[in-house]
DNA sequence: CGGCCGATCCACT
DNA sequence: GTGGATCGGCCGA
């Protein structure tokens, strides 16, 4: 049994399992294209963890992070993709879960149109930037209130699983210090999940 | 399935 | 100037 479900105030590794489950749905270009978390990672705030954007203090990219809880936080990287993660923690401890994958349950056909290369619908959320491309999540999303009943971007908790099917890894493409850090949780058996990659020396 | 690699650009040093 | 919370194509097994 999982214990009740803290809300998003608590430090990131401690909400971030029970996100799995979630329900997150984009209205962004109209048609609602909605995703089962399946997939997340925790990311801690300054001075706390080396793997973090927040790590050494706050900046234009990372601001965000040092709001409210409930917020999404989403950043460019690699040139080409996006990342969407929840804000968590007390407002200004710039704690954060990233979602890197879901299963989409709703909207598929307009999923599949962002996602050309996904081979099945499996892989349409498979990856954080999949997931985020799959949604037509960009860095207009950010700052967006994910708790909002008519939001752009919508996240609906739900009821805890069980720990029994909850993985909990490393995290993957973090290295250096922090590199340890079990904060990946996952749901067993769920093929939309990312395969693990360790990070690139 | 696993490994290698190029793509492409912005934030930060 | 450097390298990244990644992905997809291509290769070999």
């Amino acid at each position: 049994m999982m214990r009740p479900r803290p809300d998003l105030t608590v430090h990131a590794r401690e909400i971030a399992p029970f996100l799995l489950g979630s329900l997150l749905t984009s209205r962004v270009g109209g048609i609602p294209v909605t995703v089962r978390i399946t997939e997340v990672e925790a990311y801690g705030g300054v001075g706390e963890d080396p793997g973090s954007h927040a790590f050494r203090r706050e900046t234009p990219r990372n601001a965000t992070m040092f709001g409210p809880p409930g917020r999404a936080y989403v950043y460019f990287t690699y040139g080409m993709h996006w990342c969407l993660n929840v804000v968590t923690g007390p407002t200004g401890s710039a704690g954060a879960v990233l979602l890197r994958a879901g299963e989409v349950v709703a909207g598929v056909d307009a999923a599949r149109e962002r996602r050309v290369s996904a081979r099945s619908d499996r892989d349409l959320a498979r990856g954080p930037a999949c997931l985020t491309s799959a949604l037509g999540v960009t860095g207009e999303c950010d700052g967006l209130n994910l708790l909002g009943t008519r939001s752009l971007l919508r996240l609906v908790l739900a009821e805890p699983v069980e720990v029994e099917h909850v993985g909990v890894t490393a995290r993957t493409g973090v290295g250096g210090q922090g590199a340890g850090t079990p904060w990946r949780f996952f749901l067993l058996g769920e093929p939309s999940v990312s395969p693990y990659r360790r990070a690139a020396r």
